[in-house]
DNA sequence: TCCTATGTTGTATG
DNA sequence: ACATACAACATAGG
């Protein structure tokens, strides 16, 4: 599911055990979500730790524990975050489990693209630091974009906006929104595009990041808020879609490796 | 059976 | 060295 937003939605999830102590570390062993780390030292280092404060940034979390420890989740595509009771009984897919007294953390994942990181010092591991400035950050500028597009000259403007180190947490469905809001067509290349038309695709962008964070990251219900009607975003996953903006039909096709939903009646190609 | 799914990365090729 | 394209990863559901 995860994208910005909803990043950032499911790290609220366990904001109930912040400033809580861990009891104990619940852990699938041979889960490939641990491939990058060693889910003994995470047991050994989160046993007895309080949690202490989460951060999210582009697709990626970041909690931190007593003992100097740093906690990263990915969610990959399927990855979620709950909060259970304190008695939960762990299922296949439920990777990770901290133990409070109150409730149990759980990181779920039947796909299994995400992944777990750990990191043991006095700051941020250097992966974190490394994330590209946000897209509602100063550092995202217009200048940046066009440089950005310069160099992927001939790649296609979908594939672009999906490459995390310009557009951190720009995903799939938020690439085809922001296109659909610039109205670009997802097929240019990314040389193609003229001034006017950079500052319209750094202005949905940062448009898209802002509402969804708004609407779906601080949203504080039990289940995921999805966008109003008027986005692309609830008509773009099945064939025979309209446009929500000029009720002509959309268009489904693969477009760097994804499908890309757009809306020909106001998405040129020239 | 075949295709799709809100992601990333390694590898081959130009 | 850099840009680009795509298979691979792993699983469930239509």
């Amino acid at each position: 599911m995860p994208e910005l937003a909803e990043v950032d939605y499911f790290r609220k999830r366990w904001n109930p055990g912040l400033g809580q102590k861990i009891e104990c570390v619940l852990l699938h062993l041979k889960a490939g979500v641990f491939k990058t780390c060693d889910p003994r030292l995470i047991a050994r280092q989160l046993t007895g730790a309080t949690l202490l404060s989460s951060e999210a940034a582009a697709k990626q979390m970041l909690f931190r524990a007593s003992g100097e420890a740093w906690l990263g989740i990915h969610l990959g595509m399927t990855g979620e975050l709950t909060s259970q009771p304190a008695d939960y009984e762990p299922r296949k897919r439920d990777h990770l489990v901290l133990v409070q007294r109150g409730r149990a953390l759980v990181f779920a994942d039947f796909r299994m693209f995400g992944r777990v990181q750990f990191h043991v010092g006095p700051t941020a591991p250097d992966w974190w630091a490394d994330i590209a400035p946000a897209v509602l950050s100063k550092a995202f500028t217009v200048e940046a974009v066009t440089a950005f597009l310069r160099r992927r000259a001939r790649t296609p403007i979908k594939a672009v906006l999906l490459m995390q180190e310009r557009f951190p947490g720009i995903g799939n469905w938020m690439a085809d929104e922001i296109l659909w809001r610039a109205a670009l067509h997802p097929k240019r290349p990314a040389g193609s595009l003229n001034a006017t038309e950079i500052a319209a695709l750094h202005r949905a962008t940062r448009w898209v990041a802002a509402q969804a964070l708004k609407i779906i990251g601080a949203a504080q219900t039990p289940d995921l808020v999805d966008p109003p009607k008027t986005w692309l975003f609830g008509h773009r996953w099945g064939n025979g879609g309209k446009c929500p903006k000029t009720g002509a039909p959309l268009v489904r096709e693969t477009i760097g490796g994804r499908t890309t939903c757009w809306s020909p009646a106001r998405q040129k190609l020239s």
